[in-house]
DNA sequence: TGATACCTCTGATTCGTATTAGTAATATCT
DNA sequence: AGATATTACTAATACGAATCAGAGGTATCA
């Protein structure tokens, strides 16, 4: 076929009208009246677009006009991650949803993955981000080397999950793990529990902290002692002193340690709810826990509404950080004490 | 202030490496040796990137006439649609990973919806795809007018599922269901059946062909009689005319009719695979039906292959056209009849 | 010494669109 | 008639990167 036919532009179209481009680029933008083209040059203008199967180029148009609505979505680890789906994929849904509403498309940032499999922003010393105008960043980053580069270049994004950064105030949208926590452990105590544990791993980021100083202050709250068992491996022995000290509702910080509590459970016929409450703070399925529901769609929303915002130019640092309640978990594994 | 500092252009880079644009662009693509550029100089150009964390800007980039090193992803739906998770997200894996391997990056086309809700690749009659130097478009289209628009734009793109389109040849990966179908027609006689039924929807859409023309060509294969019944809601009455016509096994096109099928038995104080072996073609989900394994992950990755190799110049035709093959169904719900 | 061959760059131009400033022609008013 | 306003445009330019045709300079050779 006429594979050869050059694209038509607007010069083109300008020439078949007999008009300037000009005039083109005005009567296709719509602003044919407000620049006082008379409604009979507009028809012929439209015409020749139509003869000639005109179609703008939007390379020339993002180039004149500065930004490319594109947003970038970086996750720290690979995007569609498969044994995660379900705790990533809410994200994405809420990031598609809002950016459609404000017109964006989305760019995932794939070819920043590096030999060893790890990705990062910046490769060659080259923020590869700042393709798109502003991105959301997402998933469990070590470091904040990066994190503290882009935000001294002046890059705008927005975090997912609440993060400090010494010296930057970055945006985000996090969970309110700290609220939820405390309220989980009023729950538990107006339950009757009187001795209720905190199993969390060794890590120290942010997320970790706000359940911890969250359990903390539900402690304080109902005048409970803090019983804290820090360890990336739940021994079992220490269900039989924690069964013997008394107590009767345990919160973990995450699944696989919820996991090797409820198997030294069952090897001494100990079962949850009935000998021992069990709340698990995050999942990464929906399976039959008790765990608190992250508010993973509204966040990936608020994370994109937050960015069209920093992009519009507001510089309200009080509306760069942004906590979204959390919903308590429902009553699988949970119970009064010595049911 | 400088809440959205201007990103650094050539020209700055240039300004501050002392050299003039030309060089700068000249190393940034590699051509440093190539034209005569000392290392020296390289570096210092390379330094003064890095210090202002230049990255090229791609609208300039494809105006100019090179490639993006985007590829657009483009559903004719929500790309993360919250109910077909399942369905979608290995597509988008395979996809991902492709994207990965040969150093593209993503972007999906999300700002194309319009205010009824429904995707077009053209708005205002620009093809927003463009943007990305080719796309692999994924999902179900009623009507084939946009497809045919860019084919005849000379766009380049790859379709999931396989497509024809009057007129023109477009490139498509798709799953061999008329194998698979077939196969499983004669799995079934193999089993034992003599009345095999084929269940399915009005839409004459290829996948549907396909698979008709698969259970066609597996009955022929074993001397079997086709029994369709085409419909969008399974009456329940068929049933009790299927059973008493001696129908011990059933093809359904899509779960909604298989789960209409499998209620009708129960009712009737029938089950499967006892009184009826039940097959899905499709399934959204990976639930206990005995289904064709669509390879979507392939399917995925094999639309980016295709892609980067239309990109690359392949002209020959043969080459734009790839069947998978699919997994053959689980026993879940097959058994030998009048087990 | 003049010619020729590199070497290391640079100036100018191009891609297609949006926009601003301006212009020529006509119409209206005083 | 002369001034002013309106109509209907157009010329010129900017956006950022890529590319081509050289331009000076030095080195080599006859």
């Amino acid at each position: 076929m006429d594979g050869v036919r050059r694209r038509a532009r607007q010069a083109d179209v300008a020439k078949l009208a007999g008009v300037s481009q000009a005039t083109v680029s005005a009567v296709i933008n719509g602003r044919g009246p407000e620049t006082g083209i008379p409604e009979q040059t507009v028809q012929r203008v439209l015409e020749a677009v139509r003869q000639l199967g005109y179609v703008a180029n939007p390379a020339a148009r993002s180039l004149r006009g500065k930004r490319n609505r594109l947003l970038g979505v970086y996750t720290f680890e690979s995007i569609f991650p498969l044994d995660q789906l379900d705790f990533y994929h809410e994200f994405l849904v809420g990031i598609e949803q809002q950016a459609v509403a404000d017109g964006y498309d989305l760019v995932l940032f794939a070819s920043t993955e590096d030999l060893d499999g790890r990705r990062r922003v910046y490769s060659d010393g080259v923020n590869r981000l700042a393709l798109a105008d502003g991105s959301v960043l997402l998933g469990v980053e070590p470091g904040s080397t990066e994190l503290a580069r882009l935000a001294a270049e002046g890059y705008p994004f927005v975090h997912i999950g609440r993060r400090t950064v010494p010296g930057t105030e970055i945006a985000w949208v996090g969970a309110d793990y700290a609220s939820a926590t405390r309220d989980t452990v009023g729950r538990l105590a107006a339950l009757g529990h009187r001795r209720i544990a905190y199993v969390t791993g060794p890590d120290r980021m942010e997320v970790f902290l706000d359940k911890e100083a969250g359990y903390r202050a539900g402690c304080a709250d109902v005048g409970l002692p803090e019983l804290m068992y820090v360890t990336s491996q739940l021994d079992p022995a220490w269900v039989d002193a924690a069964h013997a000290g008394g107590v009767t509702a345990v919160l973990a910080e995450n699944e696989p340690l919820a996991r090797q509590l409820v198997a030294a459970l069952g090897e001494r016929g100990l079962s949850a709810p009935a000998d021992m409450s069990v709340v698990v703070l995050v999942t990464m399925t929906e399976s039959g826990w008790s765990s608190l529901r992250i508010p993973r769609n509204e966040m990936g929303r608020g994370a994109v509404k937050m960015l069209t915002r920093i992009l519009a130019g507001s510089d309200d640092p009080g509306d760069h950080q942004q906590l979204l309640p959390c919903g308590l978990p429902e009553d699988h594994m949970i119970g009064p004490p010595g049911a």
